[in-house]
DNA sequence: CGCCTATAAAATGTATACATTTTTCAAAAG
DNA sequence: CTTTTGAAAAATGTATACATTTTATAGGCG
């Protein structure tokens, strides 16, 4: 496991406080590695928005803002429909079963971890979204949902969310069987809206 | 300068074959530098999109790709105007003069080099969604303009365009100085379009 | 003659050592 | 008592040296 995914991985795990700073020398000591390594890791982590820079040098662990969130979740409103209509030009039988197994298995499997939850999430948009054949557009919509991501991890989603969710995604895979690409489109949208409204609702209740 | 900021200006200049793979060997003599700001340098330009993974291990110059632009367009199209809606509730006559200040002077400054309309382009939509206060969009807004960057040093735009495109900018103002936010918003993503459609048709005819 | 393998060369990843910059803290002046 | 200033400490930036991995090349085998 690379520095890079170590501390990725600890910072999903609040283990350092939003806030601090992050200093090389103290993350080599942690991982028993040089500074080069955590340089590297650091940076990377920084143009993915899991840190950010302090002042003219050094990182810091972001606070969990909840402007952000409606943000980068508008953001996937304007772009997954667009993404999802390239892709349905595309879609065939075999894609769309690939997408209800994910789904089948997310409601079929219990007890299910935050994070295993998450990754089937994605592999489901991803499944769709690589169809669309459109490189950039898909890199930027990982992007955002990798940004999400830190906020995803510190939430702890209900049940009953998760029960919406999930009825909106087999809604999603209904309407594009039909070559209903718009209602897809609309369902997906109030989907990524009800999700961003949800997180920042708990944001807001539970303020740092 | 950086490294940084010397490696991406040669890369504007189009001094590294797009295609070819570059070696931080090779870098570090010739910015008489260790590897090591080279390796910071490269790892940020990768992630910005100036260069690109290549197999298991280096960077590579990516080729000019109509398809990637047409993605960074439509990103633009349908984030932007998001944006500008968000600035309208806070402007102003102070910032609303200053971004005609800047248009005028792209105006009345004869004889500007590409790099310089390029600057002040960028000055005067930042002018405007500045007052948006909302970081996350206006970053995410940047970076799509930071990578237009690369393909708009390409081209040599013609005086044709450069005249209409700036015929939409105050058309942009003058609908906001109406509090027709709207109408505004219609304006720049026609905008946007037709910038994109005049790059996709410049890399389509001169096929690399 | 083509293909596979092994060895050498080259490129990248990492550690250590040094240089430069920033920050901190304490002492002295106002 | 507050503010300023300067030196020490700490953190980051950079260079050199070494380790590991990848790639290229030459030689042998089918």
């Amino acid at each position: 496991m690379s520095v890079y995914q170590r501390i990725k991985h600890d910072l999903q795990q609040g283990r350092f406080a939003p806030g601090s700073t992050l200093k090389q020398t103290e993350l080599a000591e942690l991982y028993s590695v040089s500074r080069i390594p955590v340089r590297d890791a650091l940076q990377r982590l920084k143009s993915e928005g899991w840190l950010i820079p302090h002042g003219k040098r050094g990182v810091a662990v972001p606070q969990f803002d909840a402007r952000e969130v409606e943000d980068l979740y508008l953001m996937r409103m304007r772009l997954e429909p667009l993404l999802l209509k390239f892709a349905a030009e595309r879609l065939n039988g075999e894609i769309l079963g690939r997408a209800r197994d994910i789904l089948d298995r997310m409601e079929q499997t219990p007890g299910l971890s935050a994070a295993e939850i998450g990754a089937l999430n994605r592999e489901f948009h991803a499944c769709l979204y690589h169809a669309a054949e459109r490189p950039t557009l898909f890199a930027a919509v990982e992007q955002l949902h990798e940004q999400c991501e830190r906020y995803i991890g510190y939430q702890s989603r209900s049940l009953d969310y998760q029960h919406t969710s999930q009825r909106e995604h087999y809604a999603i895979l209904e309407a594009l069987q039909q070559g209903d690409v718009e209602g897809a489109s609309r369902v997906l949208e109030q989907h990524i809206s009800a999700a961003g409204r949800a997180l920042v609702d708990y944001l807001n209740g539970r303020p740092e």
